[in-house]
Formats: structure tokens, C-alpha cells, sequence
DNA sequence: GCAAGGTC
């Protein structure tokens, strides 16, 4: 029996949304004395009441909601300007949870609510950060009433049953989650306020960023998320970039029959040497019949997708519509506040067996498009219904996301809305439809020894490829064969190909690796890829492939440089690890915070001791800038000799605001000399002395101090030299300490034959010329650079061509010259060869060649031709020792001879040569 | 001015 006083209880949800829905549910029966709805000071914020009961106790239930977090973490204030401190010293700054300016109406709600209640049943979603909201919510909620009895209930679904199940269930907040959520804001916050400070204040204006924005104040962050998923990016172009084209061959083989042509490929695929290939394509040709082996016919299942989740959405709606992940967010984020589709935010891909499919489907039978196939699903006789298969993934929070409205489109909408329904509608009337049936036939066929296969489908029933229109699955015709059957190929050919780069990485594949890495979570990884965008770290093409800018290049190769792997996505797995053992109590948070700071730090500190490597790499790409620090701007520049390039301005001594020196010419920016000098300098005075042997004179002598600790025992702190390249006290020491910069002109200045030995150096150019960073010729940049096809992540070594095209014998075929080159394929790399012109197509090893300067070895033509452009050609061949009749194929796809590639002899071919192997 | 995570 029902009894006492009713208690007051304040119910609190992540989302208005929730609040409401639940309230719905439990306000359902007739006690409850119907549902009642006020306003609360946030405008979003609803409150909504009821009557209830637990477990024989009246309730008195007022229900609110926040808006995700309530609270932010951010550092006390003396540590907010970004000059207040040193970075490092953010990795123990005081910081502080606090409740933003925009979340002050919702706090007030809490504590009006709060004063009146006795119990308080946290609702926020039930994963790491609902936890952690819940734990916000109970500080605000019991600082304005100390006595409250505070209840978690925890639901998977909004479904009637579930939240009246929770309801009579409340169990107790779990701390545990909520700390691994601090340990993960605190973490974030300090490596990515430290680390974007330093690189910001670092790079930004020590070079000509030259981004085409308003906004000189840019800032180059940092951040546990954004860095990986700009590491994909670099990652991707630098594997594009280090490509090597690699040529291989393949045999291909047609054949002509009354019902039509069908195209057999080699079951080897292909391969990368070309002496087995055509060893095997000249066998063929010498017995060309072709025996059926065997006929096989299958009936393949193609299935339709599974229940979408917020990933899978935003990488269909990209493929499909070209739509950027974050953009999808907005719009799905439309529909879900008008009530057309369920939350968007989800990483499940399941329905769970309590879902009300049918009556989904019912919703869209009025639809003008798709209602006929909804009344088909819904049709036994049709038997076109099937239960949806899951894809294993479960928030235990939201279902999967699908139609909650039906609308044949609203006035409000624009294109984008009208395209993200009918995916969500389509993807599941998809997703409760029988999988697609094919027939497949594939034939198998053998000539000489070598099996080909070909194969055709016929679609039998489209089932949910009907309703879903972005995916297609091709029919294709084989004629009829018989196992056994014998025939002639109408063509054979050896064709040749060559490997190809992967492409950039398009938004879907971002988005997947992203996943895979664990970079982001279904509601935040659409920001990370903005942020990108945002930051100038990455650009977007009409075909959703990103490629990473300059900026964005160069701070993944100073950090690569530095050999830290930030832009890994290796310390956020880290973290997740940590943080799953923090919500599981097998670690605790502050053994966790602690050590993880402390590895961070101490990689904070050794990033910024190595910080020249940022500069080197950053100067790869761009000009430095003639921006100086206000400490600079107050020195007065000292002159240490005229200018040798321009003869017109002064070269002066200067202190970057790195703390690095340099002697550069004030002619800067139309004169771009400037000396480099060792990073392990720390003062530097000119003086009045003049260098003996250096001209054209006068060159200053300047007296130098090193750091004792950055310089090899044997060289003295005080060093009085000259930087007209007489010194090579002064060399060595650019050469071991680095010059804290780009050093290409270093001490000797430009074109001394100087080599600096910093990787990133290599790289570099003279100061402004806008030289190619890779071979430092002007007139390119470095990523059109023609030497740069196999950069990669190092430099191709370019000696072994060193006489390339210098030597020539004559073709033995055409007689014209054939130049030398050197190969770069897997199997050949650097051996030579002699090529003739493209038309031609001869070519023979230089170590083929005898003394005399004759070839002792040729090689049969190449082709390179598309089989359907030599069809009908070299029909016929018989099997005996020569068949002219079935010939090679030129790439023009004229018939060639066939002659030895071994010894050139066209009375055999090679595999029966009597010179092979000799 | 900085992160990432909620959400409006």
C-alpha cells in the first residue's frame, strides 16, 4: 500500500529531449496525475512534472535537463594569457572545474529545484561522460541542498518498459566512470594548451604564413585528436608522394563466340618480372588452344547495409552527396529537433528486439517514392521482409538512427535536408529487406599449362537494392561454355601496367581510420576533420580528398624530425587504455594523471630543446618573415660586412626571436642572403677587427660565446670568427650543434659547397628564394620538384644516375640512338639499361652488352596494348615450334614477329632457347 | 587566443 507524504524528487537528463521523452513514459498512468510542463530559467531547459510511484512511495517528480557537460575545466586565471607562463608550466598550473557564462541559467534551474526536493534521480546517458555530467550535476544540485538522497538510473532505450524497469531500479552514481572523464579533460587541456602556445608562439610569426585569411592571429594548435587525424593526412600524402611506379605484366585473353565475347584474366594476376611473364606468354602462344576446366555456376548473396550509426551516416552522405561530415551533422541535427528522424548521435547499429519495425515502415507506405516498396515490405506474399541484421556495436544509449516522422518533404528544407531523410529512410526500408540474388557463372580455362578464368552474373532478385538506390550491383554476360571444350583465343596478349599511388584520403576513409584508431567519438570526430580545415592544416577537393597544406606538412615532419610520434594515434589509445582502467578500478586517477603528465612533459620539454627541428622543417615550406620580436626591434643591428650578394645593403648581426643569431642582409626582402650561425651560441658582439684573409673586405670579425653544454669538450666557450668562410671553428660547430634554423648558406654563405647535415636541412632552401626545397634549384617548388616523385620521408639518393642520358649506342632494331637510363623497378633498381625512342620500344640491359659494344642479349617489344584494341588479331595459332600467325602485340597493337628475347633469333622463342641461362 | 567532450 501506498503511503506517506509524497516525496519531492528532482530528475535531471543529459538533453531536453530526454527529459521529455522520459517524463512521457512515466507519466503515462492515471496516478500520475497527468504531465505538467513549466518553464525553467534556461529557454531550452523545460521542466517538466508528474506524479509517481517506487516501490509503494509517492513521488512528487519535477524533471529537467542540461545540455550536455555542465561544467568546464579551465586553469586559474593567472595562467589564462598566453604570456602569463612559461608553457611547461601548464603541466601543473591550478586549474579548475566551473560552470560557463551560457550554462549559468541552467545551473540556477538546478538549484532552485534542488532546495525544494529531497531525492535527486540522475538520468544523463549511460556511458563515461554521462557519468561525469551526472557528478557535475550532483555538486550544483547539493551545494544548494546538502540533504538530498542522490539515485542514478541507468536505461539503455527509451522504450516504456526499460525507463519504468530503471525507475524501480536506481542504483548509485559510479565514481570510477566520472574519473577517467577528469582524467581525460585534464589531460587534454594541458598537453594541448601547452603544446599549441609553444608552437604558436614559436612559429607564427617567424615565418610568411601566406594563407589567404583576414586573420593575422592564427593559431597553430595542437591537440590529442586533431594531430592524428592530420597525421592520416601527412601520412597518406607522403606514402602518394614516395610511390614508385613499378611496371608489371599480365596476360590477357578474349575469345569470340556466337552468344559473344568473353575476356578470360590470368589467375597469377601479375607479375613484376618480365622475363617470367613472357617466358609463360611465349608458352601460350606456342600452343594457344584453350580447354574449359571447369564451368561453375553459384548464387550470390549481395546484403544490404546494417542499421546506421552516426559513423556509417556521415560516410555515406559523403560518398553519396558530397557531403562534409560536419555538415551532415547540422542537418541531421535539423531533423532531429523537428522530430523527422531519431537522435543522430549514435554508435549503435542495431535494433533491438523490442523495436516496433512494422509500424516504422507503415509510417513512409503514403511516400510518393518509396511508399509502394514500404507496402511491399509490409506484404507477407511479397516476402521481401527480413529482421535487420546488427553490426555489433551498442551504445546502450540511442538505437540506431531512422525515421521518427513521416514527411514527404517540408517547406523549410533545403536540398540537403530533403537528401539526408530519404538516406535515413532509405537505409532503413534497406535495412529490413532481403539481400540481393545473383547468379554467377565462372569458367576456368587452361592454355598451355596456365589457367585464365572469366565470369558473369545475372541478377535474379534486387530485393533491397530496389529501395536503395546509392548502391548498384552490375549484371555481366559470359557466353555458354562446356567443361572440356576446346577453342582458339581470339586475342592473347602480354600486357604491360604499372603500380599506382593510393589516393588521398577521402572523408569517408578519414572517418574510418579515425574509428579504427579510436580518434574522436561519433559525436566529435566530424569537428576533428574541420578543425583541419579550420587551422589550415588541410584542404578538401571537390572530391572530398584531403591533402595536407604546408603548415600542416611542416608540423608533422618538425615533430617526425624530433622522432616523436604526436601525430600518432598512439598516445590517445594510450589514454583510452588508461581510461578504461580508471572507470574499471584497477588504476587510479591520480596514478594515471601523474604519470601520463609526467611522460608529457617531459616530451614537452625535449620538444622544445629540439624546437630547430619545427624551424627547419617549417622553413621547407615557407619564407621566413621580417616580423621581429619587440626585443629585436630594440637592438641595434651591428654591421658586419656589405652585402656580397646584392653589393647594395649591409649584412648585420641579429637575434631572431628564437634566441638563434644570424648575420642577414638588410636589403631583406629584396635582397635574401643571410649566414646562419651554430645554434649554441649564446652571445655575439661585432668587433672591430677585420678579417686578414677574407674577401672583398671588410669583413667584421665577431666574438662569440658558446654554451658550454651544447658544444664538444674540445672547442672553447669564447671564439672570436668570421663568417666570410675562413672559419672552420665556426663550421664544425653549425655542423654538430644545427643552427637552431635553416641553414642551406650557413657560415661559408650561399654557394660555398657547404652541405648542412640536419635532415630537415637537406630540404632546405637559401633564405627567400623560393628555391625547390628538395634539389634547391629555383623555378619550382619542392612538391612539383621532378627529382622528388620518390621522396617520400627521405630523399632518393640521385648519384647512381649520375650518367644517366650521356651515353648512347645505336638501336639494333632501328638503328636510331638508344639512351642509357637506369631502371627503378622492385627487381632492377639501379641496373642499366639502353632504351630507344617510345616508338620503338627496344630496349636491352647495358650488361647485356659484350665489349665490342654489341648486344648480346635484345628483348621482345613490350606491349602495352588493351586487349580489346588487338581483338581479332593473331587468331589461329597452332601448336608447333613457330606460329607467326599468333603473334606478339605492339602497343599500337600491330603483330610483331615473334622473335627469342634471349638471343634474337626468330626461329624460336625463348623457352626453348639454346643460349638461356648460358 | 589553447583541448576534447557533451549539447541547443
Amino acid at each position: 500500500m501506498a503511503g506517506g507524504r509524497p516525496i519531492r524528487a528532482l530528475n535531471v537528463a543529459e538533453k531536453p529531449s530526454v527529459a521529455k521523452a522520459v517524463s512521457g513514459i512515466l507519466s503515462k498512468s492515471p496516478s500520475s496525475g497527468g504531465l505538467r510542463v513549466r518553464d525553467g530559467r534556461s529557454r531550452y531547459n523545460k521542466i517538466f512534472e508528474f506524479n509517481y510511484t517506487i516501490q509503494n512511495q509517492h513521488f512528487h517528480m519535477s524533471f529537467t535537463s542540461v545540455t550536455g557537460h555542465l561544467m568546464e575545466l579551465e586553469f586559474e586565471e593567472r595562467y589564462r594569457k598566453w604570456h602569463s607562463c612559461d608553457p611547461v608550466q601548464l603541466y601543473q598550473a591550478a586549474v579548475k572545474k566551473y560552470v560557463p557564462e551560457d550554462k549559468l541559467d541552467i545551473k540556477r534551474t538546478l538549484e532552485e529545484e534542488a532546495r525544494k526536493c529531497q531525492w535527486l534521480i540522475l538520468w544523463l546517458d549511460c556511458d563515461r561522460e554521462g557519468e561525469n555530467i551526472a557528478f557535475e550535476v550532483v555538486e550544483v544540485c547539493t551545494q544548494a541542498n546538502r540533504n538530498l538522497n542522490i539515485w542514478r538510473a541507468r536505461f539503455s532505450a527509451l522504450i516504456d518498459r526499460e525507463i519504468h524497469y530503471s525507475m524501480q531500479h536506481l542504483v548509485r552514481p559510479n565514481q570510477l566512470f566520472a574519473d577517467a572523464v577528469d582524467v581525460r579533460q585534464e589531460i587534454d587541456l594541458r598537453i594541448g594548451a601547452s603544446f599549441t602556445r609553444f608552437q604558436t608562439m614559436l612559429l607564427r610569426d617567424a615565418f610568411n604564413l601566406d594563407f589567404n585569411t583576414d586573420d593575422k592571429n592564427i593559431i597553430l594548435s595542437y591537440g590529442p585528436c586533431q594531430f592524428p587525424t592530420l597525421g592520416f593526412v601527412v601520412e597518406r600524402f607522403w606514402e602518394i608522394q614516395s610511390h614508385e611506379p613499378e611496371e608489371f605484366w599480365t596476360i590477357n585473353c578474349t575469345h569470340n563466340s556466337e552468344e559473344g565475347i568473353a575476356t578470360f584474366s590470368w589467375t597469377r594476376g601479375h607479375l613484376f618480372d618480365y622475363t617470367c611473364a613472357a617466358i609463360i606468354y611465349e608458352m601460350c602462344v606456342q600452343e594457344p588452344t584453350a580447354t574449359v576446366t571447369r564451368v561453375r555456376q553459384q548464387e550470390k548473396l549481395k546484403y544490404p547495409p546494417h542499421p546506421l550509426s552516426t559513423i556509417e551516416l556521415e560516410k555515406r552522405a559523403s560518398r553519396y552527396f558530397r557531403m562534409s561530415s560536419e555538415h551532415t551533422m547540422k542537418v541531421a541535427e535539423d531533423l532531429y529537433q523537428a522530430g523527422f528522424i531519431s537522435y543522430p548521435r549514435t554508435e549503435t547499429d542495431s535494433f533491438s528486439e523490442r523495436t516496433n519495425l512494422h509500424m516504422m515502415v507503415q509510417e513512409q507506405q503514403g511516400h510518393p517514392v518509396w511508399g509502394s516498396y514500404a507496402q511491399r515490405l509490409l506484404d507477407p506474399e511479397a516476402r521481401l521482409w527480413r529482421n535487420p541484421s546488427g553490426g555489433g556495436h551498442d551504445d546502450k544509449a540511442h538505437p540506431p538512427i531512422h525515421p521518427t516522422k513521416f514527411s514527404a518533404g517540408e517547406a523549410g528544407w533545403s536540398q540537403d535536408h530533403h537528401k539526408l531523410y530519404e538516406l535515413v529512410v532509405r537505409h532503413f526500408l534497406a535495412c529490413v529487406s532481403q539481400p540481393a540474388v545473383g547468379a554467377e557463372t565462372t569458367v576456368d580455362i587452361d592454355i598451355a599449362g596456365e589457367l585464365f578464368s572469366a565470369s558473369g552474373r545475372m541478377i535474379i532478385a534486387k530485393n533491397y537494392l530496389d529501395i536503395y538506390r546509392f548502391e548498384s550491383w552490375g549484371g555481366s554476360m559470359i557466353p555458354t561454355y562446356n567443361f572440356g571444350q576446346q577453342f582458339t583465343p581470339a586475342t592473347l596478349t602480354l600486357d604491360s601496367g604499372v603500380t599506382r599511388p593510393p589516393p588521398p584520403l577521402s572523408e569517408a576513409d578519414l572517418l574510418s581510420c579515425m574509428d579504427k584508431a579510436g580518434i574522436g567519438t561519433d559525436a566529435t570526430m566530424h569537428d576533428h576533420i574541420k578543425k583541419l580545415l579550420d587551422r589550415f592544416y588541410a584542404t578538401k577537393d571537390s572530391n572530398t580528398r584531403f591533402s595536407p597544406t604546408k603548415l600542416g606538412e611542416a608540423l608533422v615532419m618538425g615533430y617526425d624530425d624530433m622522432g616523436y610520434e604526436l601525430w600518432k594515434p598512439y598516445l590517445r589509445a594510450m589514454m583510452e587504455s588508461d581510461m578504461k582502467a580508471v572507470s574499471m578500478g584497477t588504476k587510479s586517477k591520480t596514478e594515471v594523471l601523474e604519470t601520463c603528465l609526467q611522460q608529457m612533459k617531459a616530451c614537452f620539454v625535449d620538444a622544445k630543446s629540439n624546437k630547430e627541428k619545427l624551424f627547419e622543417a617549417m622553413a621547407v615550406f615557407f619564407e621566413r618573415s621580417n616580423r621581429s620580436s619587440t626585443n629585436e626591434q630594440n637592438t641595434v643591428a651591428e654591421v658586419v660586412r656589405r652585402c656580397n650578394i646584392c653589393q647594395e645593403s649591409e649584412m648585420v648581426l641579429r637575434r631572431k626571436p628564437d634566441g638563434n643569431f644570424m648575420v642577414g642582409c638588410t636589403g631583406f626582402p629584396h635582397c635574401k642572403n643571410v649566414v646562419w650561425l651554430p645554434g649554441s651560441v649564446s652571445e655575439a658582439v661585432v668587433t672591430t677587427n677585420v678579417c686578414s684573409s677574407c674577401a672583398p673586405g671588410p669583413i667584421y670579425q665577431i666574438q662569440f660565446k658558446f654554451r658550454r653544454l651544447e658544444i664538444p669538450p674540445n672547442y672553447n666557450v669564447d671564439h672570436l670568427g668570421c663568417i666570410g668562410g675562413c672559419d672552420d671553428i665556426l663550421r664544425q660547430l653549425v655542423e654538430i650543434c644545427g643552427t637552431g634554423s635553416r641553414n642551406s648558406s650557413s657560415v661559408q654563405g650561399r654557394g660555398s659547397g657547404h652541405t648542412p647535415s640536419s635532415n630537415s636541412a637537406q630540404r632546405s632552401n637559401s633564405r627567400g628564394q623560393n628555391a625547390c626545397a628538395n634539389c634547391r634549384q629555383t623555378g619550382h617548388s619542392s612538391d612539383l620538384c621532378p627529382s622528388r616523385v620518390s621522396r617520400g620521408r627521405n630523399v632518393r639518393s640521385q648519384e647512381a644516375d649520375a650518367q644517366e642520358g650521356e651515353s648512347s649506342i645505336p638501336c639494333s632494331s632501328c638503328g636510331a640512338p638508344c639512351v642509357l637510363r637506369t631502371a627503378n623497378t622492385a627487381n632492377n633498381r639501379g641496373r642499366k639499361f639502353y632504351s630507344c625512342r617510345p616508338e620503338c620500344n627496344f630496349f636491352v640491359w647495358e650488361d647485356n652488352i659484350n665489349e665490342g659494344g654489341r648486344v648480346t642479349r635484345g628483348n621482345i617489344s613490350r606491349t602495352t596494348s588493351n586487349p580489346s584494341r588487338s581483338g581479332g588479331r593473331g587468331r589461329g595459332g597452332r601448336s608447333g615450334r613457330q606460329s607467326n600467325d599468333v603473334a606478339f602485340v605492339s602497343a599500337t597493337g600491330e603483330p610483331i614477329s615473334g622473335r627469342c628475347f634471349v638471343c634474337g633469333d626468330p626461329s624460336h622463342f625463348a623457352n626453348v632457347c639454346p643460349n638461356r641461362g648460358r
